[in-house]
DNA sequence: GGTGAAAGCATCTGGTG
DNA sequence: CACCAGATGCTTTCACC
């Protein structure tokens, strides 16, 4: 990972679609140099994938919300199952505290919202956060400074 | 935003490298028109961009922590010019309730985030929330189902 | 929305330091 | 081992239907 690969990392993490032609022009490097370069950090993980942002709210989703569950005794594992299939749920944290697990909903409106509560009522208890605004969206992950 | 097009996000979605005329071979259809469906849908803001996917533990964080703000009266919005000058925050999200923010960030280790947290408290009172596992992982917009 | 030509790109190969 | 340059097959793009 040197500073060839993070200058790679930026522009695609800025915009995966960029030709490895373009990447290559930007940093002074042959296509071959930066698909070979690329290619290893997917070998490495590094690279976990690509994907495209979608505007939930274009769609027709006009709700976001942070939905926290407390887990009843024994339920959290098939919650953790059970999460898989809902299509509302955008990412799924499991964390440590009181509270066990925190999703990132995505919902129609009130009443989707009251329906995808009710569902969860038989694995735990929930608190509802709703979304006013994603003041920081996705930000790069960027090398690690030395002086942590 | 027909069933063409939604078929042309979930390829997106779940490769945002893959070629157009790989996509049209897979949909029927071909390259030059799918690149039109996805210029408009980039138009109309149905796609936000194309971002890759980078491992934080890969390249040196080995800390994962949802972070709660609860702002002083009149800290928050000093609190949200400052956030975006983070690097550890990939994501920052305002919300209702007795809290204010919901910060997911990413950190070396404890010694990290403690000097993280350092930093919020002229800002507010602090929540830390280690996270264990991403149970669900940037899971796919799909179509909104006629029911809700 | 398809087709076909031209330009551009990804990928493989062989060769350099 | 990382890189480059050239050759080949795909891809994108733009004209036109």
């Amino acid at each position: 990972m040197d500073n060839q690969n993070w200058k790679i990392l930026k522009f695609l993490q800025q915009n995966s679609r960029m030709s490895n032609a373009e990447i290559g022009r930007r940093i002074g490097m042959s296509s071959p140099a930066v698909a070979e370069r690329i290619k290893k950090m997917e070998d490495a993980e590094v690279i976990e994938g690509y994907t495209t942002f979608v505007s939930p709210f274009e769609v027709g989703y006009q709700l976001k919300a942070l939905v926290t569950l407390r887990a009843f005794m024994g339920m959290l594992k098939p919650f953790l199952e059970k999460v898989k299939t809902y299509d509302e749920v955008v990412n799924c944290y499991r964390i440590t505290g009181n509270e066990n697990i925190v999703m990132e909903v995505v919902l129609k409106n009130q009443k989707h919202l009251e329906a995808f509560i009710d569902q969860l009522i038989i694995y735990g208890e929930t608190k509802t956060q709703i979304v006013l605004s994603h003041v920081v969206k996705h930000s790069e992950v960027k090398p690690l400074n030395k002086k942590h």
